[in-house]
DNA sequence: AGCTGATCATAA
DNA sequence: TTATGATCAGCT
C-alpha cells in the first residue's frame, strides 16, 4: 500500500497525475496482473485506485481517506462520458433505526465529500487498455442534499415501517434500494409489518446514473 | 438500450 | 455475516 495522502491538495495532485493512464499502466505500477474481463473482479478497478492513492479505511463503515473527509468512487464511463452504471454507496441499515437521522447516517458522512475517478467502462475496450479519466472533487449543494435527504427519509420510513421488501429500485428521485449481497439466498435481519425481526435479503443504496450524469456534465461544464 | 435484481471476490 | 470494492445479465 502507497503512503496515504496528508492534505486534499496532496489527495488531488495524486489523483490527476492518474489521468491519462491505462489499467495496464497503473497495474504495473503496483504490481498488479490486469484480469480479462471484470466478471470475477467487480472491485478490481475500484481497489487498484485505492491502491495508488493509498486508501486506508479498510472494510470499515468510513469514508476512504477518513482523516481529509474525502470517499473515492470509481465511475466507469463511456464515450460520451456518461455513467454506464449506477454507483454503490452503502449498505442500508434495517434494523436499530429509530431516532436515525439522515445527518447521522453513513450514507451522508460517505457522500458530504467524493472524488469521483471516471473510468473508461465500455466492455468492447480490453480491461488492460481502459483509461482513468480526470478526477474531480464534488460536495453536494444544498439542492443535491435535500434531493438525498428526502429519498433516504422515505426508503428508511418505508424501511422502519416493515415494509422493506416491498421498496424496489424505482423508489427514489436519485437514490435507490437494491439487492446487495452475495446472491438471493443470502439474509439478514429487518424490520417485519408486525415489529418483530425478520429475515430479508441485504439492500444497498445506490445513486442513479440520471444523477451522476449530470455530476459529470457539471464537473465538465456542460 | 436502459434498468432492476442478482451476483462476484475478499477481509475480518 | 457484514463490510469493502463494484459489474453482470436477463427482462422490459
Amino acid at each position: 500500500m502507497k503512503s496515504s495522502p496528508q492534505s486534499i491538495e496532496e489527495l488531488l495532485a495524486r489523483a490527476d497525475s492518474m489521468a491519462g493512464l491505462t489499467f495496464a499502466q497503473l497495474a504495473k505500477l503496483n504490481d498488479q496482473i490486469v484480469p480479462k474481463n471484470l466478471r470475477r473482479d467487480k472491485g478490481w478497478v475500484g481497489q487498484l485506485i485505492e491502491h495508488e492513492l493509498g486508501a486506508n479505511a479498510g472494510s470499515k463503515s468510513e469514508p476512504d481517506f477518513n482523516h481529509l473527509d474525502v470517499e473515492l468512487k470509481t465511475i466507469p464511463i463511456n464515450s460520451y462520458g456518461k455513467p454506464l452504471e449506477t454507483t454503490f454507496v452503502t449498505v442500508a441499515p434495517l434494523i436499530n433505526i429509530s431516532g436515525l437521522t439522515f445527518f447521522d447516517s453513513v450514507l451522508f458522512h460517505k457522500l458530504k465529500q467524493v472524488l469521483w475517478v471516471p473510468i473508461e467502462g465500455e466492455r468492447d475496450i480490453p480491461v488492460a487498455e481502459r483509461r482513468i479519466g480526470c478526477p474531480f472533487l464534488w460536495q453536494p449543494d444544498a439542492s443535491q442534499l435535500a434531493q438525498l435527504k428526502q429519498d433516504w427519509e422515505e426508503i428508511m420510513e418505508l424501511i422502519a415501517l416493515g415494509q422493506v421488501t416491498k421498496v424496489t429500485a424505482r423508489h427514489g428521485e436519485i437514490l435507490q434500494l437494491r439487492p446487495k449481497a452475495a446472491n438471493s439466498a443470502a439474509l439478514t435481519e429487518s424490520i417485519a409489518e408486525d415489529g418483530s425481526i425478520q429475515l430479508t435479503n441485504p439492500r444497498g443504496f445506490y445513486l442513479k446514473t440520471q444523477f451522476t450524469t449530470r455530476l459529470l456534465a457539471n464537473a465538465f461544464g456542460n
